[in-house]
DNA sequence: CTATTAATTTAAGCATGCTTAAATTTATGT
DNA sequence: ACATAAATTTAAGCATGCTTAAATTAATAG
């Protein structure tokens, strides 16, 4: 039977695995913030239960089954937040930690609404795509991190990392915004630090957070 | 600290009492649906943690830490209802069973939220009172259930039972709705089952029925 | 008042999901 | 290749919230 925990391990285990990092028993242990053995133990009854496949001492992989509770599990953590966004008017930065457990706590048919209401969205409010109820990603612009920009050319915002409710709270405080536009002045090979332009104000991203926004090239083109 | 489980057996402990009924290890364990002996050992805890007044063999009262835990689960449990309901068009009869979940898992904020975007209402979609943040509850004209009603006199429906999902989908097909008249037509004494008349159309409803249905003497000159 | 029944509590045990500490396996540097 | 370090697993144990079965207390009928 799937659980509260199950979900959030096999969340974890599909966030890495799509950003290309090894879904490891010190990676997740990391990620959900619970012990080495914890990871271990989990690890056995998920592959009992057919959710991954795992094997001692390699890392896991999602089964079809866990993929699918995976993603759903994702589903109802974005619309959540996108709905939360919208309808209530929380702050961008706020919505994920609400949605982090209100995602284990919602019918089928809750999150149906949900995703009705909000006319089917593609996205939430930190640009990440929202899986449809038949388990599809919708197609979505290849993006970069800010870090690797080149100097000199325009980016419009087409993700964040959701996770730091201050990080977003400054992005809010700069205008950073999905789908704004954003210039990379300088890049200091010092320490990768970014010196960027928005909406004509200059400010300067650690690498580190830089690392948490995803942009592509900007067209003049498509935009207004 | 306060749990899940601990918030619902406070929230049972506060209903029983609120209806004058005694909060007994045998009733508790009847509407939670946990054996005997799961009441006697978390009353022993709750006990300890100062949120009920217990004696063995004795029931429980709360104290008034308790009360207010309960009272703000309750404020919880009613504000997801009028919400669910308002927003996404979910029927009254199906809002309980969302809210009995997500009433563990809101914040404050959130809660305080949904609140002000309903203009903070004073009743949920059955008709029962939402208690204030500061723990109050609006106040509310007295109503009576509809098997102390006298024969051949409107009502106003004032409350339902929100509990049973069935009961409350017939309740839709047959018209009758939170603020709508009633007329009790005659009460068989075989079986106090009761005719009434709702829309001019005539109904029978068991006694059983009848006790989950509250009214008002219904006013003319309030009415329009 | 007492015998029987009903209600409640106690006892023992189980599943889940954690913990820390010890043991084991794998990776790494020389 | 081999010693050491790092990662992982195993072992033992704990808290929560349940269960069933046995023991105890309270209520009730005659
Ligand atoms: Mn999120
Ligand atoms: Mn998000
Ligand atoms: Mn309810
Ligand atoms: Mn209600």
């Amino acid at each position: 039977m799937s659980t509260i925990s199950k979900e959030n391990y096999l969340k974890a285990i599909y966030q890495n695995l799509s950003l290309g990092v090894a879904a490891t028993t010190s990676k997740l242990s990391n990620d959900l913030e619970v012990s080495n053995a914890a990871i271990s133990d989990m690890a056995k009854k998920l592959s009992k239960e057919g959710l991954i496949s795992y094997e001692k001492y390699k890392g896991m992989v999602l089964t079809k089954e866990g993929k699918k509770i995976a993603l759903d599990v994702i589903r109802r953590h974005r619309l959540w937040e996108a709905f939360l966004a919208k309808v209530l008017g929380i702050p961008w930065g706020e919505v994920h930690n609400e949605a982090e457990r209100l995602e284990h706590h919602s019918s089928e048919e809750l999150i149906n609404k949900i995703d009705e209401y909000l006319g089917y969205p593609d996205f939430d409010p930190h640009g990440d795509p929202i899986p449809r109820s038949n388990g599809n990603l919708p197609d979505a612009p290849k993006f970069i991190p800010l870090t690797k920009t080149k100097v000199g050319t325009a980016y419009k915002i087409a993700r964040v990392n959701d996770k730091n409710t201050d990080l977003i709270r400054y992005f809010t405080k700069i205008g950073l915004k999905i789908n704004g536009k954003l210039k990379v002045v300088d890049r200091l090979s010092f320490d990768d630090s970014l010196h960027v332009e928005i909406n004509g104000r200059p400010f300067t991203f650690s690498e580190k957070i830089a690392a948490n926004i995803f942009v592509n090239e900007y067209n003049p083109e498509t935009e207004k």
